[in-house]
DNA sequence: TTCATTTCTTGTCATAGGACAAGAATCAAT
DNA sequence: ATTGATTCTTGTCCTATGACAAGAAATGAA
């Protein structure tokens, strides 16, 4: 598969001109990841949206006490994009890093703001997509308060099942918000039934 | 207080040029609430945001069980705006309700593509106050998976003052994630010390 | 294959917060 | 002032999850 077919599922773009397409293609490069690789580091500003294309990666940041939290996962077919460090232009407070070796597609700061700029409809896609963000945000946060863990990893076994077989326990337990120890016993609990 | 300073002060308006602020307060209007008013009700699209001066409000979803969950409260000076039904024009799931009366300055979505779309600078600070938004959503998304309750009561305490000392505790308790009892029960500990 | 490391499971015990119910205090409307 | 309706507090008991520690299983490097 080719740029162009990977942004064309990835955005709306049935209505870009041949040039508008021309400039979209150019701008975005394919990339690859090695497990363990640091996409966006803490501490400094993000640079790149990037489509994954195959592989697997995690965002987290670190707790008052020194834990890593899991805030997100990046499978397949979605966008990494750290949106206030990118936006904003400010040092992150999150890191995203490979859990298996992987590809992708990504776009610098720089060239999202040419496209941004200069072709509508990817200006509405892109608004789109970050507001379709902000609601599962939205979402999420609103299940932490009113799911039992059990639920909110019966809702990402579903929505989410390539997280659950790929990713180590420990990330989605800390993505679920409790322990792994907890998690374990939640998986022993569901397997009996 | 005028609408240019109060938008002044709302938005960085400091380069906007004369026929711009012109546009800017022609758009914006004043409103004034009740307690009890409905300024967005969920199977609705949010067709406003509003810029709260005086009074209190909160937004709030129902979930599973069918009980009210408060997803934010809106204070003096902070604004009123349900990100994914006002942008994507889809019906909104929160509804938001006043806690006492009040007044406020709103601007219909018609309005605000037209500000946004004729002055650059209102775009920019529009995407600015976006992502904030998006940054402070996750961080309040952290503090339920990393914080105990008494931590979040804590840290509303400090930086929602008015919240604290105007809204009815169960309002509170919903939003920090916990029962109006638990919440009555941290308050007396915290009396303690 | 073997050894070391990481990941996952399980046990025991502790604790934050929930469910439910009964009072107390506050507020609103007559 | 009186009544009724909210709102807030408190008691008792219960449950989900955490903390800590010890194995078991899986993984990876030499």
């Amino acid at each position: 598969m080719d740029k162009a077919q990977i942004l064309a599922k990835a955005f709306n773009t049935s209505s870009f001109s041949p040039s508008e397409m021309d400039k979209m293609t150019s701008l975005f490069e394919f990339v690859s990841f090695q497990k363990g690789d640091f996409v966006l580091q803490q501490g400094t500003v993000a640079n790149n949206l990037m489509i994954v294309l195959e592989g697997l990666l995690r965002s987290f940041a670190i707790d008052p006490d020194g834990n890593e939290i899991t805030t997100s996962f990046h499978g397949k077919g979605s966008g990494v994009l750290e949106v206030a460090s990118f936006f904003l232009r400010v040092p992150t407070k999150e890191n995203t890093q490979a859990l298996s070796d992987g590809k992708g597609l990504k776009i610098s700061f720089e060239g999202f703001q040419e496209l941004f700029h200069s072709i509508p409809n990817f200006r509405e896609a892109g608004r789109a997509r970050l507001v379709n963000g902000f609601f599962a945000l939205k979402n999420r946060s609103l299940s932490m308060i009113t799911e039992s863990a059990e639920n909110r990893y019966l809702q990402l076994l579903e929505t989410h099942p390539q997280v659950i077989a790929e990713a180590p326990l420990k990330h989605i337990a800390t993505y679920l918000g409790i322990t792994d120890t907890s998690l374990s016993r939640i998986r022993r609990e569901l397997s009996k039934k």
